[in-house]
RNA sequence: CGGGGUGUAGCGCAGUUUGGUAGCGCACAUGAUUUGGGAUCAUGGGGCCGGGAGUUCGAGUCUCUUCACCCCGACCA
């Protein structure tokens, strides 16, 4: 490829839409541009890129057995039956001329499903691993940071079926050592975390995050090895006998002090003497009032896993006035049509201080026995600094990028489109099953979070769009033309990957677009061609040498 | 959905306070001189100042309204 009849384009200004160095640099190198919040469109170096992502992660699915195919984005609402609902608005749904309604496919396990269902009859088909790469469409809340959160990405999601839990248990690790292998290869410094099924449903489930400051997710890390997101990292309890004297509790006014910190200066108290009540509203059916440490958050995931449920949103002023309280000074005393769960640390308060659920009131000196708890269990926020479950060292917190998450669904979806095979004793069974995502976009993304430099991006080599790039460092002279042209064809005829600045322009400019756009390894074709030599510039190290043309021409770029 | 911010040439920005014929840099076009790290000079093209409504003799600038985009939050009651 010749720059001169590319479409090619870059920019010396960061976007000013851009935050990240990943969102910057793609503007910046010509490799997307975007159409409206949350879609962007690959040009020309995007796209080969992407490409090449693609094709790392398709080899190392289909050694590992899978096969791929793929299913449609445009699909009819009762192919996600049970699960429209569940997407809500994230889901982008549309009429056909008809009226039929239709959506844009979100994820594909009812799809893929229905295939199974219909091709695989006997536990001789199985086990099936199945995958495609393909759009996935979701009406993200808040897209952000350009191809890190999309409500249009790439995915490629893959699917397991299998005749029985220990089936399921080695496609699963299959998948999880595919994945490694995978993000291995791209070079990538990632951990792989336990995390929260969420609305997929089944049994297990692991994130592979990559570490970056700029991630979306908490995880909690100890040097054990332990990695857990916070959402589902759990918190260690012991119980404490306290030989402080429980006071009984007295009624306070408190006028406008709504929140923690409000309360804090006024009392004379810490944040961890007082009593924080959350009030939840659990699929818009019952109320719950959560209990934390006034110095803790509660974790809404593990809330509604102690629970059950699906949805769980902030209880409205409205639903806080239901349970006979007031926004700003609820407390657990006197409560009505509500359940009440404590953070198991709750047992080890003493003397706290609770709203009253009256307006402008709270206790002091509240106790444990002044409250009604309906459930005591591990609700609240691992944070840094606690003590690690398993081994009892002190919890880290580092960010990371999702780029992959593995989940063990088990029957979830098999029941529910009754996806079953006969067994060799010819009884019908349900399928098990395991889902496999990893965020190809997003990856792309993660890739440049971790290797750039300030000229630019810095692929790993089986990544980079070109192997090569050969620099005309002058134009007008016809020696360097005429070298560089023949290292081109020389290189095309070999099926190297090169591209040639050919441009009319100065080297200076020239160089830095090549080194923006990250490709390998740059040749500068210029004031040393009369000597028979030309300068290698290698992108990753910034490494000079000057080589000969003859042995630049029997170089096997990879 | 709540809070904050920004919309002026392809990109990055000034101009808005105090209303008076729309600017700068980059990019682009032409010519000349350049050519090993984003060249120089000259000339030139390109704007419904996000859209609509209003105030005014006059609006990029003031008022109202709407749309788009970005950030924070979605939660500590």
């Amino acid at each position: 490829m010749r720059i001169s009849k590319m479409f090619f384009k870059t920019f010396k200004e960061d976007p000013q839409d851009a935050e990240i160095k990943s969102h910057k640099l793609m503007v910046r190198a010509g490799y997307i541009k975007k159409q409206t919040a949350g879609v962007y469109m690959f040009l020309p170096l995007g796209l080969r890129v992407l490409h090449k992502l693609e094709n790392v992660i398709r080899e190392e699915m289909d050694k590992s057995g899978a096969c791929e195919m793929q299913m449609t984005s445009l699909l009819p609402i009762e192919a996600y039956a049970s699960r429209v609902e569940h997407f809500g608005k994230d889901m982008f749904r549309l009429f056909d001329r008809t009226g039929k309604e239709m959506c844009l496919g979100p994820s594909h396990e009812e799809i893929f499903t229905n295939v199974v269902k219909d091709a695989v009859t006997s536990y001789k088909q199985l086990p099936l691993i199945l995958y495609q790469i393909q759009t996935k469409f979701r009406d993200e809340v808040r897209p952000r940071f350009g191809l890190m959160r999309g409500k249009e990405f790439l995915m490629k999601d893959a699917y397991s079926y299998d005749v029985d839990q220990e089936g399921l248990d080695k496609s699963y690790n299959l998948m999880a050592e595919t994945y490694k292998k995978i993000f291995n290869r791209l070079g990538l410094d990632f951990v792989i975390v336990n995390a929260d099924n969420g609305s997929m449903g089944g049994s297990a489930s692991q994130e592979f995050m990559v570490k970056s400051n700029i991630g979306e997710d908490e995880i909690i890390v100890c040097e054990c090895g332990y990695a857990a997101n916070t959402e589902k990292a759990e918190c260690t309890f012991v119980e404490e006998k306290s030989n402080v004297e429980k006071k009984s509790k007295k009624l306070t006014h408190t006028p406008n002090l709504k929140t923690i910190s409000d309360l804090v200066e006024p009392l004379g108290k810490k944040e961890s003497d007082m009593l924080k009540a959350v009030v939840y509203r659990i699929d818009n059916k019952q109320t719950v009032v959560a209990l934390v440490p006034g110095d803790r958050e509660v974790e809404e995931t593990k809330l509604i896993r102690a629970v059950g449920g699906i949805n769980i949103e902030m209880a409205s002023v409205e639903d806080i006035e239901a349970i006979g309280s007031v926004a700003g000074f609820v407390g657990a005393i006197d409560l009505v049509n509500c359940k009440v769960v404590a953070d198991n640390s709750v047992k080890n308060m003493v003397n706290f201080i609770i709203g009253a659920n009256k307006m402008d009131y709270h206790y002091e000196d509240a106790n444990l026995e002044d409250i009604k708890v309906d459930l005591f269990a591990d609700i609240k926020r691992a944070q840094a600094g606690d003590v690690c479950a398993r081994c009892g060292r002190t919890l880290q917190s580092i960010r990371g990028i999702e780029v992959g998450h593995i989940f063990k669904q088990n029957t979830r979806y098999t029941e529910e489109l009754q996806c079953k095979y006969l067994d060799e004793f010819g009884k019908s069974n349900y399928m098990q099953m395991g889902a496999y995502g990893i965020g190809v976009t997003r990856t792309l993304s993660a890739l440049i979070e971790q290797n750039a430099d300030d000229k630019g991006m810095i692929w790993p080599d089986e990544i980079a769009p070109y192997a090569v790039e050969i620099v005309i460092a002058n134009v007008k002279n016809s020696e360097q033309v005429e070298m560089a042209e023949k290292l081109y064809n020389q290189y095309l005829n070999k099926g190297i990957e090169v591209i040639l600045d050919d441009r009319i322009d100065s080297i200076g400019a020239k160089l830095k677009d090549a080194e923006l756009i990250g490709v390998s390894n740059i040749i500068v074709v210029g004031k040393n061609t009369a000597d028979g030599n030309a300068e290698l510039i290698v992108r990753k190290t910034g490494e000079k040498q000057v080589l000969s043309f003859e042995n630049l021409m029997n170089m096997s770029w990879k």
